[in-house]
DNA sequence: TCTCTTGCTGAACAATCGGTCAGTAACTAT
DNA sequence: ATAGTTACTGACCGATTGTTCAGCAAGAGA
């Protein structure tokens, strides 16, 4: 008749939390954020929260591995895909991952890695590791490759990928902090991608 | 013989305020600054801080404003300058401008905006009012200019007048998140100058 | 020199919040 | 059933920090 009043679910508490944490923090920020908060989110009490996490930013940390780590691999297995001309790559599955970003939970992530970035130099270690040069090394390599089959010019984009995707950066930060006067950021994506392609092709004489 | 402990200098406290506010919000952001903090680098006591800024949020937005009032009279000054083709506006006082933004106040003010932006939306309607909107209206005024002048094709460009500042934005982003792995920004802003330009200009048959 | 005004100080207050821990009860093994 | 293990609870603690305020002393006026 009495009702347990909780159940042990061990397997299950790690993964909860952390989801429910990434919600309180997307909403209020990390500094903003109360463990209780996160707590009740999770539907546990304060204090179990610190069997499975030693600390605030141990917390913090999890949150992030779990919103980037699906997200690489994503990256990953799409740029493992089939292997078009280099400017068919861009178009395709690279414009729409970028299409993608403004909106998904790493707008959220990078919303929290800006506000903290200085206080947290090893998660920004982890985030250049894992992401960010990852993914530029990406860029290098397909824009290489258009070279070498002829397709594209060699210009200062070789070397500077992250010009690719500023509009993106552009974007997400555009979300964060105008949020009401919101932006076309499809229209805006796309037609960098353009300009960006002109810029780089091989021009028939 | 016995020195004054303090001097009464009404007139020129608030400025040290935002000028210390401003140092110490720079370098821990806006929660991890302390009251108490921004007192001691403006030498005068914690008490003495409420009776200039009632609450720290306001001198928060006080702080802002001191920042970002200069900027935009500065932009004024440059867009009623001399003005010759627009090509040529675009390619000297704008990519002065935009280069001088990383490293400059205004990029610490774009971080603190990212990180407080939901919790104090008046204060991004004023960013909005007073430098925002007004920097893009004053980009799309330009383009209109070249349009009429027969020098730029009308584009997507025309529209989102974001795409000629977003190098910029990402600079920013950058040099926050990863001020270790630097970027060359200089660079980047003028091959995106470039790469615009090219994409926006009439071309020759 | 003696008020009087007020810019200024710094101790104290109150609220918040990360983190702890002694105890409880849900499950397990026997 | 019964004992043992441990996932879980929630009251509590201590440190931090925004804010207040009673009083002090610097400068102005007479």
């Amino acid at each position: 008749m009495t009702e347990p009043r909780y159940q042990r679910r061990k397997e299950d508490r790690p993964q909860e939390i952390t989801e429910a944490a990434f919600a309180a923090f997307a909403e209020k920020g990390y500094a903003g954020t109360r463990i209780e908060e996160v707590a009740r989110r999770a539907g546990i009490s304060k204090g179990l929260m610190y069997l499975y996490f030693k600390t605030k930013e141990e917390l913090f940390k999890a949150v992030i591995r779990s919103v980037v780590v699906p997200q690489v691999e994503l990256l990953e297995r799409e740029l493992d895909a089939a292997t078009p001309s280099a400017e068919a790559f861009l178009r395709g599955p690279v414009l729409t991952f970028m299409k993608g970003m403004p909106g998904s939970r790493i707008s959220v992530v990078i919303r929290l890695l800006i506000a903290e970035a200085h206080r947290h130099p090893d998660l920004v270690d982890f985030y250049w590791d894992n992401v960010a040069s990852r993914g530029l090394a990406a860029l290098k390599r397909l824009l290489e490759r258009g070279v070498e089959a002829g397709e594209f010019r060699r210009t200062a984009v070789n070397d500077l990928p992250q010009l690719l995707i500023a509009p993106v950066i552009t974007s997400v930060i555009w979300n964060i902090v105008f949020s009401q006067r919101s932006l076309d950021t499809d229209s805006m994506i796309e037609t960098h991608m353009d300009m960006a392609l002109d810029y780089i092709r091989v021009k028939p004489e």
